[in-house]
DNA sequence: TTGTATGCGTTATCAG
DNA sequence: CTGATAACGCATACAA
C-alpha cells in the first residue's frame, strides 16, 4: 500500500520533481500556469508531503516547541492558547508536546530538536533537578517557564519566567495573620518532592516565624501518593485527615487551587462551614476559584502575561537581541470569600 | 553547528553504520564486546538518533496517534491517561497530538500517518462533518471517541464508542420529571453549532415531549461565543441572563458539567439556593462535580472504560479481529445535592 | 558477526 | 523558469 510520493505526481504532470517541490512551498521561481496545473494534480490525488523527509533535509524549520510536563493541570491551560496564539504571530509553527512524569524532559527536548530542527523550546511546568552539563546539550534558545529550579545552575546558562513562590507563599500567610490567623495549617505535596511545593512550604514557615507563630508540625500535611499530587483528591484526603486527627487550627493554606477545592469539600462534609469555622486559600487563581462555593481566596499567577514573557525571551534570544534573562511575576492575591476574620 | 550522526558514532567506533544501528536498536546480530563498546561511545557522545530519518526509512512502525481537539476540556484528561497505558501495555508507541479547533482532524490525521507511518489513530472529541470520501482517505484503522457524528455516513466506514446523546438527556429530563419538574431549563452550545449539543437538545425535546410538559423556547439558552462554548463561563453567563429574564422554571439542564458549575455560581450570587429554589444538573461527571458545593447531579460518561474500549477496538481492527464497530456505553445518574423534589 | 551500498521522500544546488 | 542530482540520517538487504 505504497503511498503517492512527490515523483508520482511530477510523472504525472510531466515536470521534474523540484518543480512540484517549488509549486507546494510557493516558491517564486515557478510560473503561475504550471504551479496551478501541479497543485491541481495534488488535490486530485491527494498527496500529502511526507513531514519526515521534509525535516530530514531542512535546515532551517521555524518551528517552537513547548514541552509541557503535567498537561492535566488546568493551570496550564491559558498558557497554552497564548503560546499558540504568540507563536503563530510571528509566523512560526507551534508543537505542543506532552512530557510524562517520569521522562526526562531534556532528553525529549533533545530528541525533538533533531527531529523538528527546532529553533526554540519552551519547558512548561515540572521542576529541574538537571545539571550544568544536562543544560548545556541543549544548542537552541529555551525559556523554563513556571518552572523550579532545585539544583544551584548558573543562571547565565538559562531563561526563566516564573513568580516567586517563596515570597508569595509569605504573602499567603501574612495576609492570614493579618486576619487573626495563627494556627495554620498547609497542604503540601509529598516530602520527597524537591520542588515547587517545598518553596511553597519555605515561605510558609518563613513567614510564621517572622509573625512570631511557632511551627506546628502536624498542621503541615505531606501527600502520599505521586507524581500527580495536586490534585482535588489528595486536597480532600489530606484535609480528613488532619479533620480527623483532632489538632486545632482555623486556617488552611493549600498549595494549589485544586488541594483547596479538595479540602474545602472535605470540611462542608465534616458539617462545619467555610469561613466561619475554617478559612481556606489556594494558591494559583484557577477560574474555579471564582466559581467554587464559597468563593475561593487565592493567589493568582499571572499565567497569561507569564506565556506572552515566556515566548518575547525566547524570540528575543532566538533573534541574539539579548543574553538570558529571568524575569519574576508578582502574584495577585484574589480576595474572596473563604477567609474570615479572627481578630477586630 | 552539525550535530553528531550515526556516521560519527561509526567513524570514532572503527565499525560501519550498520553495526552502531543495530547496536542502537537492540538488534541480536551483534557480539555483546561491539555493542557495549558502541553504546559507550553513544553515551559519552549524547548521540540522539534523529527521529525523521527513521521514521522516513521504517515501514512499519507500531506507534499509534491520539488526534485531540479541545484539549482543554477536563473531560478528557481520564482518557489520556488509559491511552497511554493501554497503548503502552500493547508496546506501542502513544502520540498525543492536539487539533485546534479551526482545523480539518482528517487532514492532520493524514499528515501524520505520513509522517509518523502510524498503525491506527483515535479521534478524539470534536465532531465530524465529513463526507465519506474523506473517511476513506484514511488506509489505517482508526476509532472515533466521543464524537458525535452529524453526516449521514456509512457506519462499516468507521468505528466508534460513545454515549447515546440523545438517550442520557432524556435520562436527565425523565429524572427531573420524576421529581416534579416541569419548567426545566437548558442550556446549549451556540445554535450553529452541530454537535453533540444539538443532540442533548434533542434529547431535551423528546423527553419533555414524552412527558406532556409544552416546550418554552424563552427556557433554551444559547451560548454565543465559540468556540469553547461549553465553559463555565458561558454557563454563568446564560444563567445569569435567565434570571435576569424573569423566566420561571425550577430546574436547570447544563449540558456540561462546566457550564452546570457556572450556571451554579450565577444562582448562588443572585442569592438564590441550590436545590431549594433551582435545581442543577449537568452532563459528563467530571470529579469537579463531587467537590463542588453542593455536589452536582450529572450523568457520568464512563470514560475510563471507553478510552479501554476505543484502544481494544483499535488494536482488533489492527490484527484484523474484526470489521468496523460502534460501541454505545450507557451513562450512569450520579444522585447528588442539587435536584430537589417538587412533589411529594 | 560485520561492512557496503541503496533507498526512504524531500529540498537545494546547479546547470540548462 | 525548469530539471537532474546530490544530500539529509538512518535501517536493511546483501555480500563478505
Amino acid at each position: 500500500m505504497k503511498s503517492i510520493t512527490i515523483k508520482d505526481i511530477a510523472k504525472i504532470c510531466g515536470v521534474g520533481v523540484s518543480t512540484v517541490s517549488r509549486a507546494i512551498n510557493d516558491h517564486p521561481d515557478i510560473s503561475r500556469e504550471t504551479k496551478d496545473m501541479i497543485m491541481e494534480v495534488v488535490r486530485q490525488n491527494n498527496f500529502i508531503p511526507n513531514k519526515s523527509a521534509r525535516n530530514l533535509k531542512l535546515i532551517d524549520s521555524k518551528t517552537i516547541a513547548v514541552l509541557i510536563k503535567g498537561i492535566e493541570n488546568p493551570f496550564f491551560q491559558k498558557m497554552i492558547r497564548v503560546f499558540e496564539e504568540e507563536i503563530q504571530n510571528r509566523k512560526h509553527s507551534f508543537i505542543l508536546h506532552r512530557v510524562e512524569s517520569n521522562q526526562d524532559e531534556i532528553e525529549v527536548a533533545l530528541e525533538l530538536i533533531k527531529e523538528k530542527r527546532l529553533k526554540g523550546i519552551v519547558f512548561l511546568g515540572g521542576f529541574f533537578f538537571h545539571q550544568e552539563d544536562k543544560l548545556k546539550e541543549i544548542k537552541i534558545p529555551f525559556v523554563l517557564s513556571t518552572i523550579a529550579i532545585t539544583e544551584n545552575v548558573d543562571k547565565k546558562l538559562y531563561s526563566s519566567v516564573s513568580v516567586d513562590d517563596i515570597s508569595e507563599s509569605k504573602k499567603v500567610i501574612n495576609y492570614l495573620c493579618k486576619y487573626g490567623h495563627e494556627k495554620i495549617a498547609i497542604l503540601v505535596a509529598g516530602n520527597k518532592d524537591k520542588s515547587i511545593s517545598t518553596l511553597r512550604l519555605q515561605g510558609y514557615l518563613d513567614a510564621l516565624e517572622s509573625n512570631n507563630i511557632p511551627v506546628n508540625e502536624k498542621l503541615i500535611r505531606y501527600t502520599k501518593s505521586s507524581p500527580n499530587a495536586y490534585t482535588m483528591e489528595n486536597g480532600y484526603k489530606l484535609m480528613k485527615e488532619l479533620l480527623e486527627s483532632g489538632e486545632e487550627f482555623s486556617a488552611v493554606y493549600a498549595i494549589s487551587d485544586s488541594m483547596a477545592m479538595g479540602a474545602c469539600k472535605a470540611i462542608l462534609e465534616s458539617g462545619k462551614k467555610i469561613p466561619d469555622d475554617y478559612s481556606v486559600i489556594g494558591f494559583d487563581g484557577l477560574d474555579m476559584t471564582y466559581y467554587y462555593n464559597p468563593s475561593i481566596t487565592t493567589i493568582r499567577q499571572p499565567v497569561e502575561d507569564m506565556a506572552r514573557e515566556t515566548t518575547n525571551i525566547l524570540f528575543d534570544l532566538i533573534n541574539k537581541k539579548t543574553e538570558n534573562q529571568h524575569k519574576v511575576f508578582e502574584g495577585e492575591l484574589l480576595i474572596r470569600e473563604s477567609i474570615s476574620r479572627l481578630n477586630k
